[in-house]
DNA sequence: CTTGACCTGTGTGCAACACCTGGGTCTTAC
DNA sequence: GTAAGACCCAGGTGTTGCACACAGGTCAAG
């Protein structure tokens, strides 16, 4: 999937979602075996479709103690369903991009006339 | 299809697509004939996946007195491909959800031990 | 003349980074 | 001893297509 890189690392820094601690001397940051552990999980949790909003919560429920397993269970079931709507949208966008396409073949190319601005899209609907 | 709202409006206008006329008195867009005809066109070609900067680049051409129809063409073939790479991506997430969360049914909550994050996430791949 | 409904431009937020700027630091080679 | 190259830093901006908020101007009706 999509690589975990070092400019991800830093937005995750910025957004909260990681707070490593710093060397005092240089400010660098300095990752210990939570931060992996999160970064590891970040990236699981992202090729579930879960959003970085949806990851911190559940960072936050396990700060507070708390399980997170019940919210991971309800947060996929939402984006599943998401997910199945915009796969409809996409498939019904493919569809008609294929048959605008497969419909201009036949179509000659315009020049402008001042009357319309492409005869190709505005034959469409 | 998502519709076009003043909000809309405001944002093609904001970005150049649009450039209505000014009542001189009170500084409201005075939209005429060409601009409704280009909101309509603006409605269509995205309703085929162009996205506001196609449609730029398709004004551009109008306005340059060159035929738009080629470039429309072109950018169809792109919008094509890249939504057919996005559903197939989207079809792999659905299939990894799916998966997820029925495996997750026979297994139980777990509590913070502070070993796991969550060990349902944990468990894929 | 006031009320309420609509208009104005500008700024911010969304998602998840990628890229750039301008600088600090650290190691290695000459 | 120093200079080059390879790291690191924070912060800002750009991407896409708007939605929403703000403080104020405008306009028709009562």
């Amino acid at each position: 999937m999509a690589q975990t890189t070092p400019d991800s690392i830093r937005h995750y820094v910025r957004i909260g979602l990681l707070a490593p601690l710093r060397d005092p001397d240089s400010g660098y940051k300095l990752f210990g075996d939570k931060d992996i552990k999160k970064v590891k999980f970040i990236g699981r949790a992202k090729g579930l479709g879960f959003t970085l909003r949806d990851i911190q919560t559940i960072f936050d429920h396990s700060n507070d103690g708390r399980s997170p397993c019940p919210a991971v269970r309800d947060i996929i079931r939402q984006r599943i369903d998401e997910n199945r709507d915009r796969l409809a949208q996409l498939n019904n966008l493919q569809r008609r991009m294929d048959d605008a396409l497969s419909k201009w073949k036949s179509m000659p190319d315009g020049e402008p006339d001042g009357e319309a601005i492409c005869h190709l899209v505005e034959s469409i609907d």
